[in-house]
RNA sequence: GGGCAUGUGGCGUAAUUUGGAUAGCGCAUCGGGCUUCGGACCCGAGGGUUGCGGGUUCAAAUCCCGUCAUGCCCGCCA
């Protein structure tokens, strides 16, 4: 079912286009010019307006005015909208409050938790993955980026009828690791048993970075690198041994911030699995990939640009003619890699993996499966859409994966490949390097642990001087979650493409355009609804005869959430979301600050409604967000 | 050299994909409001030539062209 606000407008665009029709045959216009020239207007102008008589005017040489009037004249009202005005060339539409206002609570009251999901994706089978964070260091501010985007819009994909699985890429052979083996071997692990290992080995790691300026260690890194790939040797064992301590450490982190997966994929599987070797045959095979006579290339597997630059401009490139995909001395590229796992991910290469449990019971209840050399088969993967969480440098390569699938014959596969780029996080104009070590400071540390600490810390501070939760239990538990309602709302209420500067005061605010101000509404309404003992049964009484301004502006937004919710799936966006809901709070709070509810007289029973209609709609916008609303706070 | 992203009051941002009526919101500043359902609140004021210059249009933050600034990417690094 689609939203009322959905069908309000259906029913002003039929009306609009059989009288634009009949009254301006010359006209030409479809049916999504009419579509689209409609815009939710703002109160003084009625519910919706068309700009539709600017268009019509110009073609017939006739004022807005003048073409609106004719075409008023065929408008007849419809189920949910009582009246169609004009003004200055404007059409607008005054909805019928009973009717529409009727329509919408009953929704709510009928799907509660659900209201506002949709089956917009068809149950697709739908692989996003994030954070994919180098098992070497503690998650920071900056991964918190990717790892909420991630989250967020896994569960907003979900709520527009995907089938969602969320998977992590684990790179345990990276060179990151294979410097903290050498730091295992060289600089021991004597720190290792006082903190959380990622810390130990984000720090170790550090360290590493400064020996590397010594003479010889840059080559005994490269062999530990060979002995890693190669799979059964000590080397390899300790690199994956260290990098699930890592993960399973980044992991509790996660929990915290309620984040789960369904599966991750660890690059030593992947190489044992072999599906380099096919991805390889498949691209010579469809011709795909050429080996470049030039001196420079001698040797390699390479593609041609000039085949692609049709597929991106990013290609585009007046100064290389190939890019390498396998080089001379044998040795795959980071696309080609991601290429060959692009294949498993979309199911073009059968699923070669045997898979165990590496936490049985996660925080949500679900178990979390890890690739491995020995364990069952499981259905991981073989989707029909992907959507990768990566920061926005590392599009040149994602084009580059794009355009493989494209040649090697699956287009619908690279048109189904979602690459959202986000930003930076930096601090203070620095970008967060795990390197040099940008995330350690000597006051607070810039990891995702110590900022929900931090923000935990402040909450509770809060929650404690507030008299309503005083002498109250689980002040630890409302903390922590009004704490991660705060850094999940600030986090994504930025557009993806903006980069963010963090700061620990934009961090620790809980004032209006905040997470907390939208959970504090929810707890209004909740404390509203507890007050006067209120069942849906009462909403037999409901007298939706005297809706006035502020109640229908509530109303109106609330019927808006389901299109809310697809468009920030369509677009990959959750801001949507943090802006629907700071619309949506500050006018439910403005319409109960004007409005006594409980002593609200013959109104009683319609603002009891509105409230209830309300918090539904909040709570599950705010669970798309991760965050879960509370009763009190 | 080529490509991508960003540029909106002092600061942080929304709206740009699909051009519409007065560019929305928060912080900060100033002024009001608790004997009234929770003050993490509400109401109001000041503050903007949407980087700049052209163009298209009845209408431009939005589309087109140019230009400036900032950041990033374009390795047989991973």
């Amino acid at each position: 079912m689609p939203s009322l606000m959905y069908l309000a407008k259906e029913e002003f665009v039929t009306q609009l286009e059989n009288a634009a029709k009949t009254e301006f045959e010359e006209a030409r216009l479809e049916r999504i010019d009419f579509w689209n020239s409609i815009n939710v207007s703002s109160q003084e102008f009625g519910d919706l307006s068309s700009s539709m008589a600017f268009r019509i005017a110009k073609q017939y040489g006739k004022s807005p005015h003048e073409v609106a009037q004719h075409i008023l004249r065929h408008m007849k009202r419809t189920q949910l909208i009582k009246e169609f005005t004009e003004s200055s060339g404007y059409l607008n539409s005054v909805f019928d409050r009973v009717a529409y206002s009727k329509s919408v609570i009953e929704t709510v009251i009928d799907e509660k938790e659900f209201y506002g999901s949709s089956n917009l994706g068809k149950g697709e089978k739908t692989l996003i993955e994030y954070p994919a964070v180098n098992p070497t260091k503690p998650l920071h501010v900056g991964h918190l980026r990717n790892l909420l985007l991630g989250d967020s819009l896994a569960n907003i994909l979900a709520f527009c009828g995907y089938s969602v699985e969320r998977e992590d890429y684990i790179d345990d052979l990276g060179l990151q690791v294979a410097e903290l083996v050498w730091g295992h071997i060289h600089l021991g692990s004597k720190n290792a048993q006082n903190k959380k290992y990622d810390q130990f080995l984000g720090e170790l790691y550090v360290e590493v970075n400064k020996a590397l300026e010594k003479d010889g260690v840059k080559e005994e890194i490269e062999t530990i690198l060979k002995k890693m790939e190669q799979g059964n040797t000590d080397e390899a064992r300790l690199s994956r041994s260290i990098s699930e301590k890592c993960v399973l450490a980044q992991y509790e982190t996660a929990f915290n911030y309620k984040v789960y997966h369904n599966v991750l994929i660890w690059e030593s599987d992947i190489v044992a699995a072999k599906l380099l070797g096919a991805a390889v045959d498949l691209a010579k095979a469809k011709g795909a990939v050429i080996t470049p006579e030039e001196e420079k290339y001698k040797g390699t597997l390479a593609l041609d640009l000039k085949q692609v630059k049709d597929i991106s401009k990013e290609f585009e490139n007046p100064e290389e003619r190939y890019k390498v995909l396998i080089r001379s001395n044998g040795v795959a590229t980071y696309a080609m890699k991601d290429f060959a796992f692009h294949l498993w991910k979309f199911g073009l290469l059968k699923d070669s993996f045997s898979y165990s449990q590496i936490i049985q019971k996660q925080p949500n209840g679900a178990c979390l499966y890890s690739s491995s050399k020995s364990g069952e088969k499981r259905g991981f993967g073989n989707a029909k859409k992907v959507i990768n969480i990566i920061d926005m440098r590392q599009s040149h390569e994602q084009s580059t994966v794009k355009a493989l699938l494209k040649l090697t014959g699956s287009a619908d596969s690279a048109s189904n490949l979602t690459h959202v780029a986000y930003a930076i996080v930096e601090i203070g104009g620095k970008d967060l390097s795990g390197r040099s070590g940008t995330w350690l400071s000597s006051e607070k540390n810039y990891t995702a642990d110590d900022l929900l600490r931090e923000t935990t810390a402040k909450a509770k501070e809060k929650v404690e001087s507030s008299k309503k939760i005083s002498g109250k239990k689980n002040t630890d538990e409302v903390a922590k979650a009004i704490a991660l309602s705060a850094i999940r709302f600030e986090y994504l209420r930025v557009g993806p493409e903006k980069k963010i500067d963090f700061s620990w005061e934009r961090a620790l605010n809980f004032e209006a355009n905040s997470g907390p101000y939208v959970m504090y509404m929810y707890a209004r309404a909740r404390s509203i609804l507890g007050k006067a003992a209120y069942e849906e049964t009462q909403l037999e009484a409901r007298d939706y005869g005297f809706i006035n301004n502020d109640e229908f502006k509530v109303i109106k937004l609330i019927s808006m959430a389901q299109d809310i919710a697809e468009k920030s799936a369509n677009e990959y966006r959750p801001n949507v979301i943090t802006d629907y809901l700071l619309d949506l709070s500050s006018t439910f709070s403005a319409f109960y600050e004007r409005n006594q509810v409980i002593k609200g007289g013959e109104s009683k029973n319609i603002r009891l409604a509105i409230v209830y209609s309300a918090m539904h709609a909040m709570g599950n916008m705010l669970r798309l967000l991760g965050v879960e609303p509370i009763e009190s706070m």
